[in-house]
RNA sequence: GCGCCCGUAGCUCAGCUGGAUAGAGCGUCGGCCUUCUAAGCCGAAUGUCGCAGGUUCGAAUCCUGCCGGGCGCGCCA
């Protein structure tokens, strides 16, 4: 538990001693309390707003019962000081050893602090990239990618259990046309162009490696055959192939999912009408006509009764069609079918991520999930803005395995796996993202992953000098747990050990807002703090971090660095970024 | 027309789900290398938090209405 919860219990309990005491009114409210790291450095250690919420519903003045509260909060051994400030804010001092004993904890527990139980005993269900086996992942892919995956791994650091998922759709109309688009270039390898490109033709290159695969395998069996006979077979080929090249990418990435759902076999078994079944026995289905849509030309609109259903009923804006004009299901249709199925599968719990381009498809999902299961699950859907390739402020333009887009293992063999994953969390998910691939090679402060990166490793360059000052073995972990952690009491030393402790927070927060971004930036901060302590020594030697006349001292400022390069290493971690040790070869 | 997202320093963006005097980087200007890696650090200047109302002790944050930008809107997935 961080000390911020651990405070936040400890005053909500006194406020219902005094309660109990008559001290304060039974019915008071005690939700909105919270205690939080204040934003300025002379409001102390925490700063709690119960007096004001309180006083809300009680009819009296803040500060009096700020002095009421304060009384009792003085009483805790880690407290120093309490203050009452400006409208009745609570601001705690707390004892100088409480923060050197934060230290020692990060110390004992290594990568596990920061570790929290707010998810234990919760499973959850995360469905990310799940693009069409059409071909390569671009980069739009990616962002979904980093984030999903990264939101798994900060789920699962603070106790959820975790799968993670991709949705195979492989069934639609889409992969008739790239077997089509297949099946020419299979005819163009063999000498035949005869066989006409087909509608919405496929033209990346990767076809035509697959092509040469192809024929290979099946030399001219299936030259000169009707589509009837090798559409099924190419389809099911084509898909396979496609989706080897996308678990390339993913893993290029250092993305691997555990669990993949196909679409085909979600129809084959029937979901799909199970779930029309159980729709039309609500009586959430019926035959209908839509209103094309105001402000679009409807040019080739025309009118069709087509089967509806009434979405409107659980909130979404126009009822939807479940039949194509073919009678074939449309992929809505299908969708709730998988969704049902991790329903079925035991889960409650559903994150999809989705580019921001699907956002208008949300409210029918969630009216069609609550539908199904009398609103059992809760779904929320993580939109990922575009993402812009940028060369040094000019759009990128580096594409040429895909045909029109830029890949992921393009932009991979470019700038790193490391790279690509920290850049694509310098944004908060539903913000357009900019991605200068010269700036993210960069060596400087504008390159926050280098700049991450480069703090972790200095932490290294520390310990190295620190061992051949003095013998190694007095900075091993076990030495510096036990070391005098008091001689840390210089204000940017212990505004350190401060930020280092606010990581359990940061995690917490970050999990329960689904949003990885947050660990980016702290880790960004917690850098140029230690940077910026780092170059303290240019103005005062008393800054050096390795004494050489001072074993104890040496041992304290080490276990301090140590410190921050466990909570950095564990934040990048998460990201899924190597910490390196060293930066320079 | 409707729905969702966005609007914060010259630029790019944070802002801890309602807290105190709104922050950071870049850029601009001015400093710091006989170095525990200057691949870095320090200082200065910069604001009608799009606009207007409302909710309350308190709003960049929540609600309503405008303005401006992005995405989407049956037979694509």
């Amino acid at each position: 538990m961080n000390i911020y919860n651990y405070f936040n219990s400890f005053i909500k309990a006194e406020i219902k001693e005094l309660q109990l005491k008559d001290k304060l009114p039974l019915d008071s409210i005690i939700d909105g309390i919270s205690v939080d790291p204040p934003r300025q450095i002379n409001h102390g250690d925490l700063a709690c707003n119960a007096a004001m919420v309180l006083a809300k519903k009680v009819k009296l003045d803040p500060i009096s019962i700020a002095k009421l509260i304060s009384k009792r909060i003085i009483t805790h051994s880690d407290v120093e000081k309490v203050d009452i400030a400006g409208p009745g804010f609570l601001n705690i001092t707390l004892k100088k050893n409480v923060w050197h004993d934060q230290l020692r904890n990060v110390l004992k527990a290594g990568e596990k602090f920061g570790d929290s139980e707010i998810g234990k005993g919760k499973s959850i269900n995360v469905e990310y990239v799940s693009a069409n086996p059409t071909g390569p992942l671009h980069v739009g892919h990616a962002r979904g990618a980093v984030f999903g995956d990264v939101l798994s791994s900060l789920l699962e650091k603070t106790g959820y259990e975790v799968t993670r998922e991709y949705y195979i759709n492989d069934a639609g109309a889409q992969i008739d046309i790239l077997a089509r688009s297949l099946y020419r270039r299979y005819c163009e390898k063999l000498g035949q162009e005869s066989y006409e490109k087909p509608e919405g033709f496929y033209p990346g290159e990767y076809l035509i490696d697959l092509a040469d695969k192809l024929v290979i395998k099946d030399k001219k069996h299936w030259l000169d055959k009707p589509e009837s006979e090798w559409l099924p077979e190419l389809s099911r080929y084509t898909v396979d192939e496609m989706m080897k090249l996308i678990r390339k990418d993913l893993s290029d990435l250092g993305i691997e999912q555990s669990t993949f759902i196909s679409e085909k076999s979600i129809v084959e078994r029937g979901m799909v009408d199970t779930v029309l079944n159980m729709l039309d026995e609500k009586g959430l289905i019926y035959t209908g006509v839509l209103e094309p849509p105001k402000g679009m030309k409807p040019e080739s609109w025309e009118e069709r009764p087509q089967k509806l259903f009434r979405s409107t009923s659980f909130g979404d804006d126009i009822d939807r069609p479940l039949k194509k004009s073919d009678d074939s299901w449309t992929y809505f249709a299908s969708d709730l079918a998988y969704h049902l199925d991790k329903y079925k599968r035991g889960f409650t719990n559903l994150i999809n991520v989705w580019g921001a381009d699907h956002g208008g498809y949300i409210k029918r999902v969630q009216a069609g999930i609550n539908a199904l299961t009398e609103g059992n699950v809760n779904l929320d859907i993580k939109l990922c803005q575009l993402v812009r390739l940028l060369e040094n402020g000019e759009a990128a333009k580096m594409s040429k395995r895909a045909g029109t887009y830029v890949t992921i293992s393009e932009l991979v063999d470019y700038v790193g796996r490391d790279v690509v994953r920290f850049i694509m969390l310098t944004r908060k998910n539903d913000a357009q993202l900019d991605f200068d691939i010269i700036k993210a090679q960069e060596q400087s402060r504008d390159n926050p992953v280098f700049y991450v990166q480069y703090a972790h490793a200095r932490s290294y360059s520390v310990e190295r000098m620190a061992k051949d000052a003095f013998n190694a073995q007095s900075f091993d972990y076990k030495n510096l747990q036990k070391c005098d952690l008091s001689l840390l009491n210089g204000s940017d030393e212990l505004a350190l050990i401060k930020l280092i402790a606010l990581w359990p927070r940061i995690v917490e927060m970050a999990s329960e807002a689904q949003e990885p971004h947050r660990i980016a930036f702290y880790l960004n901060e917690l850098a140029s703090s230690f940077h910026s302590l780092w170059s303290k020594v240019r103005e005062d030697e008393s800054f050096r971090f390795v004494v050489t006349d001072n074993l104890e001292l040496t041992q304290a400022r080490l276990a301090l660095v140590c410190g921050l390069r466990t909570v950095i290493s564990s934040g990048l971690n998460i990201l899924g970024v190597e910490p390196l040790e060293e930066l320079r070869g």
